[in-house]
DNA sequence: GCCAACGTTGGC
DNA sequence: GCCAACGTTGGC
């Protein structure tokens, strides 16, 4: 199984409305970049993802599961841009901020730090293990 | 609200 | 195929 980050703003698509959608999960569409596409591409059904809230709040909120491969993104008028869906899994219990993950010298690799304009993101097993640690799970 | 970083577009 | 111009993102 592979990890990822999911950027969003809370303003344009929150943790909340995500957990909303429950099982049915939501389209993550709406992406435009050709590196977070191929991210998405390379998804796999189960795999796990942060949900991160940027501009506002600026952490990593909850845990979602990617539900359905990379399709068509209706949201686009052009073929070349598809997206997975994602379902919330769970609200992690101590939301971890940007300002944690920098702080913290072993996640100094993290894209999260080092492109911070990367909507969508692979996340290395050991960063995962880690930042679930951060978050209290 | 500003601005730096960076991805994309389009002219050549 | 290069590169300047432009638009957007996201932290501060």
């Amino acid at each position: 199984m592979a990890f990822w980050l999911f950027k969003s703003e809370p303003d344009t698509w929150s943790w909340d409305q995500q957990v909303a959608k429950g099982e049915d999960g939501e389209e993550w569409g709406g992406v435009r970049n050709y590196l977070a596409r191929n991210n998405m591409r390379a998804m796999k059904v189960g795999d796990r993802g942060f949900f991160y809230h940027s501009n506002i709040g600026k952490q990593i909120v909850g845990i979602v599961e990617v539900c359905r491969e990379s399709e068509p993104d209706s949201t686009a008028d052009d073929p070349r841009w598809d997206c997975v869906m994602i379902k919330a899994v769970q609200p992690v219990p101590e939301p971890v901020t940007l300002e944690d993950v920098k702080g913290a010298p072993e996640l100094a690799d993290m894209v999260l730090v080092k492109n911070s304009r990367m909507s969508v993101q692979p996340v290395t097993e050991r960063e995962w293990a880690i930042v679930c640690k951060m978050a209290g799970l």
